[in-house]
DNA sequence: TATGACATAGAAAGCGCTTGCTGTGACGCT
DNA sequence: AGCGTCACAGCAAGCGCTTTCTATGTCATA
C-alpha cells in the first residue's frame, strides 16, 4: 500500500541501506547514486515512516513545547518564536524539527502527563514556558520527571520559569519580582500611598514573585500595606473585573490598582469605568508583559514590557543546541518599565 | 539502559505480548495477571517507546493542528478548543493523544512542509485553521496532500477554512461572507455611505470572503464604491494603523472605518484617535472575530463574533471521530453582529 | 606490479513493540 | 466419561528504518 524504502530502493536499483544514506546525507554516495535515488523518491512520492526511523535511530524529531494557554498571547508569542528557532520548515538547516505545543491550562497533573507523552516520543527536546506551580509533591515529581528527559538526552529548556536545580534544565528566567518592584516603584513615586493588588493563581511563582516585588516596593517606602488590597484571581480580563470591584468594595480610597498582567489590568480598566471612575485621573492602573494590546488601551497601559519573542527564540536555539547555555545554566531576564497613560498622580482626597 | 516491554515483562513473570495487552487494555487479561504487570510497570517506571508502538500498530497518537499564527489569539483560541477534545491529558478516555500545533506563518510552503512532517509521523488526524491562501498551484499541492493523508487513514479536518473538494476533508467554515455584509448594513443602516476597508492579504480566502460581503452590501444599498476606499495589509495592529493613515489620507470625507479583523481594527483606532478624530462622532469602526480584547478598546468594538471555541472543539471531536460529520462534509458556521460604542451615525459635515 | 588507502555499496542484525496464531487448562454440556 | 468452549497466555513474525561490518573496485604510491 504505502511506499517504503525498499520500494525506492528497488526503483533505484540500489540497497535500502543507500536510500537510507541518501535521504539522512550522513554518509558518502555518489552523485549519480544519489540523483537515482532522489528521482525515485519523487517518482513514488515517497514519504519516510517517522515512526520506524526514530525507533531505529533512537531519536525523534519532535521537541515539545509546554504552555499554561495557548489562547494567552502572552505563552503565543513565546511558542511562536520557540517554534521559528527550532527549525522546521522554514528554519534553517539541520533537519526539519516538528514542534509539539502542548497545553497544561495550568494543571500540574496535565504537565506531568504531557511530559511522560514526550518522553514516550523521545522527544528531542522539551521546553516549559511560563510560571510553575509551587506545590511540592508536584514540583518535586516535576524535577524527578525533567531529570529523566534529561538523562535520556532530551534537551530541557526553561523559559519566563524559575530554575529547576540538580535537573540539568536551562533556565531563562524573567525577572518578575524586579519589574513587579520598578512598577510599584513608579506608582509611589507619583504619590501613590493606597494601592490595590490583583494577582494571580496563588500558587504560582509567577504570581508570587510579582506580588513580592509590589510589597517590597512598598516596604521600601515605607508603606504599611493592607491585607485587603491584594485580591487573587486568574491571569484573565474577567478575573481582573471582578477583582477590581472586589478592591472598590473593600477600599474605596485606593488610587492605584496593580495587576498582575496585562489582560487583568484590562478587566481592572473596565470595572473602573463602569464604576464611574477615570483613569488614570481617579485611579491609575498598571499592568504587566506588555502584549501587543496594551498600547491600545485608553488609556495606554502602564506595564512591564517582557522580551517574550527575544526570551523563545534563546530558548528554542539553547533546545536545538545551536546558542550556548547561559553559565551555571540560569539567565535572568529583566523587564523594561513602560510608562504610559493609564498611571499618573494621584487624586487629592 | 531504558527499561523496556521485555524488562517489565521478565519482573511481572510474563510474556511481553501480555504486557503489551495489558498496556492497550484491547485483549483480555486475568485480574491477577494485570495487577502483576501493573505493578512491575510502576516498579520499574516503565515508559512506553512511542515510536516502536507506532511503528508495530502502524498508527499514532499524534494530531496535528496548522495554524497561521500562533500568537494571534484567533488561532491561539481555536487551537485550545481543539487540543481540549482531542484528549490528551485530562480529556476523555480513547488514550492519549499529543496535539502538535504548527505554526504557517501563512507561509504555504510551510503548510506543505508541516503536512509532510505530519504524514510522516502517520498523524492519527491533522486539522487545518483559518484561511487558505488562494494560489492556484499551491491550492492543489495541498488539495493532493490532503487526499493522500485522508488516503492514508489520517482524519482531516478544516476549521474555519473553505471546504477542499474531493480531498475527503470535513469543513467547518465560517460565513465570512455573510458577517462581513451583516457589518457593514450595519453602518450603512447607520447613515454611512463613505466607508473605508481595510483589508487582509489579498490572496488569502477570508480576506476575499469579508471584502466581498462588505462589497455586496455596497452594492444592495445602491453606493458606489471609491477604489481607494479599499486598502490591503496584514492582520495585524501596525497593518491597520497604517492602513487608516492612508486611508485618511485618500479620502478624509470616509466617516467610517471597516477592518479585516479586530487587531486591524484597533490599530485603526490608534491611527483614528493620533489624527485627532474621535470615535465614533467623526468615524465609526467595526472588527471582526470579537477577540476578547475588543471589548476592552474604548469605545469597546463593534465587530462580528466568531464562535472560535466552539467551532474548535467541534472540529476536534469530527477529528477523533467523536462526532459526526456534517452532513455532506461541510458546516458552515455563522457569526453574530455585536454592535458596540464604536460605531454610530456619521458625523454632520 | 604489488599494496595500502580510500570511496562507495550491500548484507544483515537489530530498534521495541503489536498481533495472529497456537497452545493449555478449566468448565459446562450431553 | 467424553468433548466442545472459553478465557488466558505465549510464540514468533514482522512493522520500516538505521547502522555496523564487510566486500569491491579504484587510485596513488612504492
Amino acid at each position: 500500500m504505502t511506499v517504503t524504502l525498499a520500494d525506492v530502493a528497488a526503483r533505484a536499483q540500489v540497497s535500502p541501506a543507500t536510500v537510507s544514506r541518501v535521504l539522512n546525507g550522513n554518509y558518502p554516495v555518489a552523485a549519480t547514486t544519489r540523483e537515482r535515488v532522489l528521482r525515485a523518491v519523487d517518482e513514488l512520492d515517497y514519504v519516510l515512516n517517522g515512526p520506524a526511523s526514530a525507533l531505529a535511530a533512537a531519536t525523534s524529531d519532535l521537541v515539545g513545547i509546554l504552555v499554561n494557554d495557548i489562547a494567552d498571547p502572552f505563552f503565543g508569542i513565546m511558542a511562536s518564536a520557540i517554534q521559528s528557532e527550532i527549525g522546521g520548515p522554514g528554519g534553517r538547516a539541520g533537519g526539519e524539527r516538528l514542534a509539539v505545543v502542548c497545553n497544561t491550562g495550568g494543571s500540574p497533573e496535565r504537565e506531568l502527563t504531557y511530559l511522560t507523552l514526550l518522553q514516550r516520543q523521545r522527544a528531542a527536546a522539551v521546553v516549559l514556558t511560563g510560571g510553575a506551580v509551587e506545590d511540592a509533591p508536584h514540583a518535586a515529581a516535576v524535577a524527578a520527571k525533567l531529570r529523566k528527559l534529561a538523562d535520556a538526552g532530551t534537551r530541557v529548556v526553561l523559559c519566563g520559569r524559575p530554575p529547576a536545580p540538580d535537573t540539568g534544565a536551562i533556565a531563562l528566567t524573567f525577572d518578575n519580582r524586579g519589574g513587579g518592584r520598578e512598577l510599584t516603584e513608579h506608582l509611589i513615586g507619583l504619590g501613590h500611598r493606597r494601592l490595590g493588588y490583583i494577582a494571580g493563581p496563588e500558587e504560582r511563582t509567577t504570581t508570587r514573585h510579582r506580588l513580592e516585588g509590589h510589597r517590597a516596593a512598598l516596604e521600601a517606602h515605607g508603606i504599611a500595606e493592607d491585607p485587603g488590597w491584594t485580591v487573587y484571581g486568574r491571569y484573565d480580563r474577567q478575573s481582573g473585573y471582578e477583582a477590581t470591584l472586589e478592591l472598590l468594595r473593600r477600599d474605596p480610597s485606593l488610587t492605584a490598582v496593580v495587576a498582575a498582567n496585562d489582560s487583568v489590568a484590562l478587566g481592572a480598566c473596565a470595572a473602573l469605568r463602569d464604576s464611574g471612575l477615570r483613569i488614570p485621573d481617579d485611579v491609575s492602573v498598571a499592568g504587566f508583559d506588555d502584549l501587543p494590546f496594551s498600547i491600545d488601551a485608553v488609556p495606554s497601559l502602564t506595564t512591564v514590557r517582557l522580551p517574550l519573542a527575544e526570551a523563545g527564540a534563546r530558548a528554542g536555539r539553547i533546545a536545538m543546541g545551536r546558542e550556548d547555555a547561559p553559565p551555571g545554566g540560569i539567565a535572568t531576564i529583566r523587564g523594561e518599565l513602560m510608562v504610559r497613560g493609564s498611571s499618573g498622580g494621584p487624586r487629592v482626597s
